[in-house]
DNA sequence: TGGGAGATTTAAAACGTTTTAGTTGGCATT
DNA sequence: AATGCCAACTAAAACGTTTTAAATCTCCCA
């Protein structure tokens, strides 16, 4: 504790009225009056009084901390990404009087360990889960502990009442094809993780709707994976798509890590872009707008896709369980040059 | 509160002692019967109990959190450094059994404010602050509270109590002159920071002192300063230190995030790296590895520092107050191929 | 048999808050 | 003058833990 850090009782003391007044008085209720509310107010002011969050919380049962479990896995440990959505979180736990509780997966330990420290440590109201893998086994267990959360992308399967906010890659793949379905190009190629990450599924899935939808003959798609936490592994799927026998005029990436390096290589072996080659990323790095040429690509604003995350978890907490809270945000695509007609 | 979430009063009944005695046998003391503690410690485990951290930080009035105010500023909000940062905190704090409160600063409020919050909310037992400046206003503001902190990097002057951790800059930048003199460098350029950080200050300040101390008369430096958080700035500065009339042959970068476009715009002015010119960061980002050619740069194992922090934190608030604990940290250079001999 | 020493256990207080179930006092209505 | 009602306030319990001071038990020795 800090010097000087005033209790209820001293305020309550100084001020001739009981506790239980001190309280309430501070809390707005109605029925203490007026007069005593504000009295109560200024001196709470004057002696700096700030809550106890020990106390608040025993008798509440809520700590106020909402956690998020950091994944530290390859070499894009905290990308841009995370910082973007810290952000936005930081921002939307402000305005609901929450604060970050932030646990970090050590190499050693599982993220599922994690997360179960940070549940049965009582320590957090809810948490915010991203990332999401098909199958999930954070999402396994936070239901069957029946503990709050809201996840940052969905999982597979519409029957699950989950509470989730994400990104309508699929509507966004789906519009990305129109367009370049427009500007002539029928041969398209679409880069996608190999890992089980489910956004990867719904991107690529937009795409081959679309194409299956516009039934056009001439269409053809090569779809391939790249492990997304092993740099090499990117860079020789993207060689492989380039130096394919028949090579796509379209590419799409699930990523926009991934298309900024299907660009440098595309650079690399003398392939023109927009000229011979279109390509359309995702997410918006800062890079993406700086590159040359500047990359075509999905902007989710995931920062205020963060707050929105926030006030969803904070639902869940309030009524649980509250399940079935979900939205879908539709990207932006961002038009930079990367992308052009087909020759 | 999850399901299954038992108290000491439940578990004191269960097995028919009083609650003081299962605190005590979990605490591990050692006036109880080790037949007790370990009956308490089997149906502790059997009922799955975790001892309610507000019950226990109302009685002992520690939180069992470190707090880190987190600066958002510029483009570069997390970037690598935070990343491995965090990851250190999350190892140290683990072993310590506490866990990290992590506050961001919005664009609309003051670093000193969200400290504030952080501290005055008494949900922190201490805090960690980065990116010291000359005179932080924040450093004031934990001092005068008698709050427990510990920095990464230093303050400026000797005299102040404070509890750091700091790389040696100085040390790092001093050894560096040596071995390029060997070189046979004589013109020397030096990029720093125009923002006051310290360890601009310290590590340029190393080099003009091993400069001055060799004395030799054909020793030129040029010192310049860019705008860390400003791209452009920093662009503009690397391009006026290419283009002075008496071009250094050696030029040392307080950071490699400016090493790094300094080796850009040579590229661009088609001055060949390390033939016409050396260049030298500090940091050690993972990009300068993978840069053509590799950057020579100073890594700081930011991860150990990190962790190292978390204990004399931990020292700092059980004897609080426990002024004085620092430690300099000697960087390691790492050999690449962006220095060579001189023309 | 009584007493003392040491080992083991425990009742109760304390931490700071919120909430429940009141109590008090003033005022208007019969 | 008794009654009821309302506004304003409050005593006490509750949340789950740790700690302190005291109680109880066991064993040994005189």
């Amino acid at each position: 504790m800090s010097v000087g850090r005033s209790t209820l009782k001293e305020l309550a003391a100084e001020l001739d009225v009981s506790v239980a007044t001190v309280s309430r008085a501070l809390g707005g209720y109605k029925d203490i009056s007026l007069r005593t509310r504000d009295r109560v107010a200024a001196k709470a002011q004057e002696m700096g009084y700030v809550p106890n969050s020990a106390g608040r919380m025993l008798v509440s049962g809520r700590s106020g901390f909402v956690g998020l479990v950091l994944p530290i896995r390859g070499p894009n440990l905290v990308d841009t990404f995370l910082g973007e959505f810290v952000t936005g979180l930081g921002e939307g736990l402000k305005s609901h009087g929450s604060d970050l509780f932030l646990a970090t997966v050590l190499e050693t330990q599982s993220e599922l360990a994690v997360l179960q420290h940070v549940v049965e440590s009582g320590r957090a109201d809810g948490v915010i889960l991203n990332r999401i893998e098909e199958n999930d086994e954070r999402v396994h267990y936070l239901q069957s502990k029946r503990f709050p959360f809201v996840s940052h992308g969905r999982i597979l399967g519409e029957d699950v009442d989950l509470n989730w906010l994400d990104t309508d890659g699929a509507a966004a793949f789906h519009g990305a094809f129109g367009m370049l379905y427009e500007l002539g190009h029928r041969r398209f190629g679409v880069i996608k993780t190999a890992n089980p990450m489910t956004f990867s599924h719904y991107r690529s899935e937009g795409l081959v709707r679309a194409i299956k939808e516009k039934g056009d003959p001439q269409l053809e798609l090569e779809e391939i994976s790249a492990n997304r936490f092993v740099a090499e592994d990117i860079r020789r799927v993207c060689v492989e798509i380039l130096t394919s026998e028949n090579r796509p005029t379209a590419v799409l990436c699930v990523l926009d890590e991934i298309a900024l390096v299907l660009m440098e290589e595309a650079a690399r072996l003398g392939i023109s872009i927009p000229d011979e080659l279109s390509i359309i990323g995702f997410d918006n790095l800062e890079k993406s707008s700086y590159v040359q040429p500047g990359l075509t690509t999905f902007d989710q604003n995931i920062r205020s896709c963060a707050r929105e995350i926030t006030d969803m978890l904070m639902e869940v907490i309030k009524r649980r369980p509250a399940n079935g809270l979900n939205k879908l945000v539709v990207p932006k695509l961002i038009c930079r040059a990367s992308h052009g007609p087909a020759q």
